[in-house]
Order: structure tokens, then sequence, then C-alpha cells
DNA sequence: CGATCATTTGAGTCTGCTCAACTAGCGTGG
DNA sequence: CCACGCTAGTTGAGCAGACTCAAATGATCG
């Protein structure tokens, strides 16, 4: 509970025609008929690091395409603490739940500059039941949000702290092996491993004594991939 | 790695129309002509516990309902250990990734006497391309493997080993407060709560002696629901 | 320059892990 | 029928990793 709303700014009606990242996003594959169904806007939003997409409990009447930048989805146990359940980028798709009439399951904060796309539920409805193409993106997207969510349990919830964390980087390093993998602060590195900051802290602390990682600025880590690969598995 | 696999009896084709829990399956609403669009044979499956419905890594050709039992998704680490990421009871659907042209994830395991139903990839595909009813269904299902993905890691793999016990034995017994919980040994109890089996004896023995279970027979629990609530909660 | 927040570091405690021995139940074969 | 061996579970002892509480340092922003 340590930030307050920022809403995002709205930026206007995305062109989903010329999408830059078209092939990356769920309406991917969609055809020159398809763009017709469209009866309502999709907005493009950036936020700030910080900013909400949305909130757990909310009734949602929108998902979200993730075009940049990099999104926590978190979960509030009862007794205040929460944990980091998944990580959304570039591609990614937030808030299928409002696709079987669910309100929000966690809340979706930028950790990042993040870009992002507002998809209407009702639009998504229609194109759904109307293109048989979009039906089978959205279930490739509620298999890669069950696929991360059981490599996260496996992955990143399993072994000790160095494991878990080697991991981590690992992960976020995996689609772009050269450039600085970005972080959000100690706190959030617990909350994702399940792990205590002052842990994660410590143990961040001995990567760098290690050499296995270098923090060219305040959450800016260059990563010696082989070296974490070693320790994610053996020790 | 300690059992060799079982085959299952193929008890011979279902018939959908007369299902005696249709409006918990997947097939729930379908309607008379749909069923027309059924060109390939349903088997019923009955497995004996240990007996495995599909293993990780294999191509699919078929989703799984589960009509009565209990079974485990196993999923196999690379250092050997196995870690349990979900448990499917009557009425679940195993498989799924195979609708989006993915082997299986998971190895799938009875825990006690099962019995379900193998509905060919290719039914469920032509089924959910010509009837929105199913559609709507298939994302339902969707959603229910990954609600309980999250909770299984908020809830089982959060806090201390006492806390995880709780919280298990109230998930397994929310559907049927008054009938006992059927367990299947100590080392998988450690593997669903990513504890080690040695810690799950010690901490069940503690429950025993507390009195907040009682085992009326090898690995059948009656539980005492409030207080394991507030062992969830609180300590 | 002071206030606030994130991070680091220290010290002590405790939970859970590992290794190991021991018990109980069960099926098989002599 | 009993001895044996196998498996599952229990229990103990010692150790280590992670937690908690606390204090110190560093960074940022009015």
């Amino acid at each position: 509970m340590r930030r307050s709303r920022i809403d995002a700014a709205r930026l206007g009606t995305a062109q989903c025609r010329s999408c830059a990242i078209r092939d990356l996003v769920l309406f991917g594959d969609l055809q020159e008929g398809d763009f017709d169904l469209i009866h309502l806007p999709i907005d493009e939003l950036r936020l700030a690091p910080g900013a909400a997409l949305y909130h757990a409990g909310e009734e949602g009447s929108a998902l979200f395409t993730i075009r940049s930048g990099l999104v926590k989805l978190v979960q509030f146990l009862p007794d205040g603490t929460q944990r980091i359940v998944r990580l959304l980028r570039r591609g990614a798709v937030a808030g299928l739940e409002v696709m079987v009439g669910r309100p929000y399951e966690h809340t979706a904060i930028a950790l990042q500059e993040v870009e992002a796309c507002r998809l209407p539920r009702e639009v998504v409805e229609r194109l759904s039941r109307e293109t048989p193409r979009l039906h089978g993106r959205l279930m490739e997207r509620w298999y890669q949000s069950l696929h991360q969510a059981d490599e996260w349990l496996t992955e990143l919830s399993t072994g000790s702290a160095r494991r878990r964390l080697a991991r981590l980087f690992l992960k976020l390093a995996a689609d772009a092996p050269d450039e600085p993998v970005l972080l959000s602060g100690r706190e959030d590195l617990g909350a994702m491993l399940g792990i205590g900051m002052e842990t994660a802290s410590r143990t961040v602390a001995e990567f760098k004594r290690s050499r296995l990682v270098r923090e060219t600025a305040p959450n800016v880590f260059l990563c010696d991939l082989p070296a974490l690969e070693a320790v994610a598995t053996e020790g």
C-alpha cells in the first residue's frame, strides 16, 4: 500500500490496422472485414511506473494488451501482505477474466513506462463470436497465462532464494539476452519470489559480489547468463 | 518416479445426453442438435489410484472431464523432484493445452478411484466452432484453471507449513464440509505444499495432537474447520 | 537542508531441511 | 505359518537458510 493510483493518460483511439506489433497482439490475425466489427473505440494508454491498469475486485469492462513495458499482477493476501503472481510484457493480455464475467482477479500495476491498448469486452466478445481466428488467439492467451502461472510456481516459488533469484533474472533476460534487465525495487523482488525484502536485498548483494550480475544503475542489471544458469540448476 | 503406469480400463462410449453430472461438465449446455456434431466416440474411463491419464510431453489428442475422484497434475523439475501444481475434481477438465496444439504440460495421475470421460480434441474443436455455448464453457474452464493456479501459489505456497497445511485441508473440505478429506500420502502432501515430506509428516502429527484433524484411517481425515480456519489466517 | 523513503547490514531466533534410525503394515516365498 | 524385504510413515539431532527486529546508510525531492 505504498503508492496512490495515478490515472493513465488517454492517448486516443488506436489504429489496429496499422499496429506496429500486430503480429504479437490479440488482434494479430484479424482480416480486413473483421475490423468493421469493432464498434467501440480502442484506446491507447500510457502509464507511468506505479500507475494501475485496474484494481482487484473491480467489475471490469475491458481487457488490455500490453504494447511495451512491464506490468505486475498483484494479489493481496488476507493478512495485508502482497504477492506478485505474474508479470506481463509486450504482447501479453491482462484481464482475461472479464471475458467470463468475473471481476478483475488482481491489481495490475505498471513497473515501468507502459503502453497498452484498452479493448472493450464487448468488442472482443463480438469478434470472438464472429471470427474463429480471434477465438483461437484468445485461447492461446489463456494458455500463456496458465503456463506462466505454473512456471511461476515451480521456478520462482521453489528452492532457495539464490536459485529463485537466478531463475528470475534468466526469465527476464530470456527474450533479449543482451539488454539489461530492469527491476523495480527490492520490495517487489521479494513479492515475486515469495521471500522477505531483506533476503532479496542480501541475495542481490551477494550476486553482485560474485559478479553474477552488475547493477549499472539502480534496478538496472547486466547479467552473466551462463553463470546464473549454473546457480539456477545446481547450487 | 515411484509407480509404473497402469493403463486405464476403457469402459465404453459415454452417453453425453443422459450424463448424470451434465450440468457440471464441459458439454453441460449443449442442445439436441449439437450432439450430432460429435463424430468420434467419447469414451468413459475408470482409473485405479496411481494410474495416469496422460504424461507430460505427450502429444495429446484428447481432453478429459473428471466425473469423480481426484487427479493430481504433477510437474517434474529439472533436478528430479516433483511438484503438484493443481488438483482436479469432479467437473474439472484436464489437458486444455491440447486445444492450442501443445503437448501435455503435466502428468495427470489419479489419487483415488477416478472416473473420467475422454473427449477427442477434434470433437471439442468442432463443437467450439459451431456452438457459442461450448465456446463460453471452454473459456470458463480456462478461467477456473488459472484461478486455481493463482490460489495455489498464494495460499498453498506462502507462509509457514502449518498455515499451508491448514489451508489445504480447508480447500479440500470446502465443497463437502461433512465428508472426511481423503489424501494420498505424506509425499504428495509435501509436493503440494512445497515442503519436505518429513515436515509434512511432523505437521500432520502436530495437527492430530492439537485435535485440528483426526485420522480415522490412513489418509482419511476428519477436520475441525473453524479451528483450521484460525490457523490458516493467524498462526 | 531536512524529511522521507529505499536499501543495506547486523544480530539473534526459529522454521524447515538433511541425514539417519526406527517402526508399522503388507505381501511374497520358503 | 513365519521370516524376509519392501514401502510408508514417524521421530530425532544438528544445521542452515530465511525471518524479524533494529539500526545505519544513502538517495531524492521539496
